[in-house]
RNA sequence: GCCGGAGUGGCGGAAUGGUUUACGCAGAGGACUUAAAAUCCUUGCCCGCAAAGGGUUGUGGGUUCGAAUCCCACCUCCGGCACCA
């Protein structure tokens, strides 16, 4: 018998799968077609990661199952290359981000594939390649064109030494991640893209796939949409009532969804960029400490206004007072960063008897707090924020705070409405490594006001490049720190942003911000489908042959933001009836992070990541694989442990000794042992559903009781056993499967490999146990068990426990007042 | 702070209303060997030679003949975040 020795043969079939293209998948088959992705990699300096490993082979398993089912299986890979860590490469080193990127890439693919993973490799894309991302800059003008692209002030990160924006990423604890200093906010013209457009549909899209629930309902707490009410608030002037004919409204318009609590709203707030403020300049007598506020504010980066949650600040605006509109009453007007501007009105009534928030800001600056929900409160430290009847409500008193919602607003004289907690999505960076942004802005056109499509009417002056011009290539240049007022270091390549008009040929300038590195990603398996189409972003024809992809499988990191943006640009391309289905992934699943040992986040810094290539050296992919399988639940996180791949290790040693032994005796006529084959009939069932519900780990696990079993009846297992066996354990162990597959398997002209054999079924009638093992309870503790016959009746099963001696001695005199009997399990005796 | 998960032997985990600890790792004892590695067998919560008994699924309560599993409150860890009224 030959030595197992997995880097000789996991090189030998690597190669011979490439060499017949076995895993290639087929635009048009008479077989049902199946589409399984994994998220394709952001190709890091730091190689890949464990965790890609898990995902990958997970899918892979799926994959090669749905290959020996008989389908058409595409599984495909490619690069999310754009993004920051390259690009600060790119500043610290001066090697161009192309440069690092092709030298990242080519390491991930020589690592992927010494994992032996079933990729179609002629459907390789790349984010950074133009021939790709003339297609993203294509489906930005789309979106532009049909207007849910606009410009509009929003806030970013500001670090006033390095004199650069910052990613959210790259604040730490409110300071610059280089060099310490506290983060400011700023101003910024952005592009926008109106994804709150699509909130509706993102949600109601929820209904028809099928994704794992934590993903459904984090995204459907993340569009967040709810009911409520828009209720004015008069404002009155302290000073002098004059004042009031001014030129400036004189209410607040708040949102509520609690309409039923507003006799007991006893101060309305404001978010500190609230409009209205600026508008009451010369009413508010305490106008220098308010701008001190406002300032305060504005410093605060997003991470810091969260940190911030326990202690409520807030300043009152002396000089004017809001009415409650339900009981006429004059109640205060403060600001407070607690208080939004990007939600709602970006103002709120308090109700500090019936909200957590509004009890704590109370409680701190001594509001009062007026209960009218009954129900279980103390005013002294907390607040009831449940429904109930109310109470100090003038003549709604006894009304339950159902009802009293409508009547309320109808009351005043509100407006019912629905809000959605989604923000539009901020589609610009200042930066170099990303897809540049078509657009060219001409002065002589805006004043033009002839426009082609309802974006360049949201957009006077910005006029798309011609589609023929596509893609916009990001031009070399020499210096990628963005510059110090702010703009992308595009912005100072002056023989690339002057260019002229599309539409009139004049002198204009391009856009200079890039697009985030989540556009790529969210058209990706699109592409997939055909990805070397010069005229399309992929053909019609094959789109509708491949998509909707099948199965999804992602990090639970990525089930809100890159899964709710890829779904809107899939419906809203289903809306432009350039793809054939709404939603894009029809199922939904995620894989837990994988930590290191101890359960601490992998990072270099901490030097304890993994390298897939030293554990591949020494034991093998096929270990690797199984080992990553076994390791825990495969939606949950799992801490890696050194010396348990060990065993995978000694699995397969063992498969490998015993299938050498059975090809040596596998002459002459056996007839296989009864219970082997019951074991053999429901492995094939439990690994079967075990890979359709991603439970690898009890997958692998009754794959090595089988082989413990028929390790121990070696002389009754045949060699169709063995085979089907194989069949069984090849998605999971694909090189060790391949070798032994060839060595028992039929030998036939032409060369089959074990991948693309037929997916054993399993015998209905050979997988039920003749005996089960009985458990005797008296009350509810075990006493006693003993094997019977599956199908004997409860008197017969009564009539053999009274009869045990054990149980008799237990039970002594006592009677037995009650017997409980689960057929298949126990009985149990109550006294 | 908010949203979504998770807590079971020395360790990773299995069991989703019915025998807690399958499978694997580490440990202990034994077989083979001059010896070691490898391999195989046994063992593996506590008390006990054993039989018997008792304890145990983050903590505290509840529902049930019976709870790791369902309900309530709390603690700790992981992922996400935009204090969402």
């Amino acid at each position: 018998m030959p030595r197992y020795n997995h880097q000789k043969i996991e090189k030998k079939w690597q190669a011979v799968w490439e060499k017949k293209r076995i895993y290639r998948a087929l635009d048009s088959s008479k077989k049902k077609k199946y589409y399984a992705m994994v998220e394709f990699p952001y190709p890091s300096g730091d190689g890949l990661h464990v965790g890609h490993v898990r995902s990958y082979t997970a899918m892979d398993i799926v994959a090669r199952k749905r290959r020996m089912e008989g389908y058409n299986t595409l599984y495909p890979i490619g690069w999310d290359a754009f993004g920051l860590p390259t690009e600060n490469y790119a500043i610290k080193t001066k090697i161009h981000p192309r440069i690092v990127t092709k030298r990242n890439t080519d390491i991930f693919r020589r690592q992927l594939k010494s994992l032996g993973f079933s990729f179609d490799w002629d459907r390789e894309i790349n984010t950074t390649d133009p021939a790709y991302y003339k297609w993203t800059q294509w489906i930005f003008l789309k979106l532009f064109e049909a207007g849910l692209a606009y410009k509009a002030k929003t806030t970013i990160n500001w670090c006033p030494k390095d004199k650069i924006g910052l990613a959210n990423e790259e604040v730490v604890g409110g300071a610059c991640e280089r060099c310490g200093t506290q983060v400011e906010k700023r101003e910024k013209e952005q592009w926008m893209l109106r994804i709150t457009a699509y909130a509706e549909k993102l949600l109601s899209g929820l209904e028809t796939v099928d994704y794992i629930p934590e993903a459904k309902t984090q995204q459907e707490h993340w569009i967040g949409k709810s009911e409520g009410a828009e209720l004015r608030f008069e404002i009155r002037d302290m000073k002098s009532e004059m004042v009031r004919q001014a030129h400036h409204e004189n209410f607040v318009e708040i949102f509520t969804t609690r309409a039923d609590t507003l006799f007991g709203a006893t101060y309305v707030v404001l978010a500190p960029e609230h409009e209205f403020i600026k508008n009451y300049e010369s009413r508010i007598t305490n106008y220098e400490e308010v701008k001190k506020y406002i300032a305060e504010a504005k410093k605060k980066t997003d991470i810091e206004r969260t940190s911030e949650s326990k202690e409520k600040t807030g300043v009152e605006l002396k000089g004017i007072k809001a009415i409650n509109p339900a009981n006429k009453k004059e109640i205060p007007v403060w600001i407070s960063d607690y208080v939004l501007a990007g939600y709602g009105t970006g103002a709120i009534m308090a109700v500090p008897a019936h909200d957590d928030r509004d009890f704590a800001f109370a409680k701190k600056f001594n509001l009062p707090i007026i209960p009218v929900i009954e129900g279980e409160m103390s005013i002294g430290d907390s607040c009831y924020t449940g429904e109930g009847r109310l109470i100090n409500s003038g003549k709604f008193n006894g009304t339950h705070s159902q009802k009293a919602k409508s009547e309320i607003v109808k009351f005043i004289g509100g407006n019912i409405t629905t809000q959605y907690k989604l923000r539009d999505w901020v589609f610009s960076r200042q930066r170099y490594w990303g897809e540049p942004i078509p657009l060219v802005y001409c002065e002589h056109c805006a004043k033009e006001q002839k426009f082609k499509s309802l974006g360049e009417k949201i957009n006077p002056g910005w006029i798309p490049v011609l589609e023929n011009h596509l893609p916009v290539e990001l031009p070399n240049v020499k210096k990628y720190l963005p510059t110090d007022t702010g703009e992308s270091p595009l912005a100072t390549i002056k023989s690339w942003v002057n260019v002229r008009c599309p539409r009139c040929k004049g002198e204009a300038q391009r856009e200079t911000d890039v697009m985030p590195n989540w556009a790529g990603s969210s058209w990706y398996f699109l592409r997939y489908t055909d990805p070397k189409n010069k005229k399309a972003f992929a053909d019609a024809k094959k789109l509708k042959h491949w998509t909707a992809v099948d199965w999804y499988n992602g990090g639970m990191e990525h089930t809100v933001l890159h899964l709710l943006y890829s779904r809107f640009w899939n419906q809203f391309l289903f809306d432009q009836k350039l793809v054939p289905t709404r939603e894009p992934y029809k199922k939904r699943t995620s894989h837990g992070l994988i930590m290191g040992e101890g359960g601490i986040k992998m990072s270099k810094s901490k030097g304890n990541v993994v390298n897939p290539d030293s554990v591949v050296k020494e034991f093998g992919a096929d270990a690797l694989r199984l080992y990553e399988m076994f390791l825990g639940p495969f939606n949950q996180p799992v801490a890696w442990d050194p010396r348990g791949i060990v065993g995978m290790e000694r699995f397969l040693e063992r498969v490998w000794k015993f299938c050498h032994a059975t090809y040596n005796t596998q002459q002459g006529t056996k007839k296989p042992s009864e219970h082997t084959e019951r074991l053999l009939h429901q492995t094939i069932k439990k690994v079967s559903e075990d890979i359709e519900h991603l439970r690898m780990n009890t997958a692998v696990s009754s794959l090595m009781i089988l082989l413990n079993e028929m390790e121990k009846n070696r002389e009754q297992c045949t060699g169709a056993t063995v085979k089907k066996f194989l069949l069984v354990l090849s998605p999971f162990a694909p090189h060790i499967t391949e070798e032994l597959w060839q060595l028992l398997g039929e030998k036939s002209a032409k060369w089959r490999s074990v991948h693309l054999e037929s997916w054993p079924k399993y015998d209905k009638r050979k997988i039920i146990d003749t005996t089960f093992t009985l458990v005797v309870q008296i009350n509810g503790k075990v006493r006693d068990s003993f094997e019977v016959l599956q199908h004997a009746t409860q008197k017969e099963i009564e009539m053999l426990a009274f009869s045990r001696d054990h149980i008799k001695q237990a039970l002594g005199n006592i009677p037995v007042k009650k017997v409980i009997f689960v057929p298949g399990r126990l009985i149990n005796m109550v006294t």
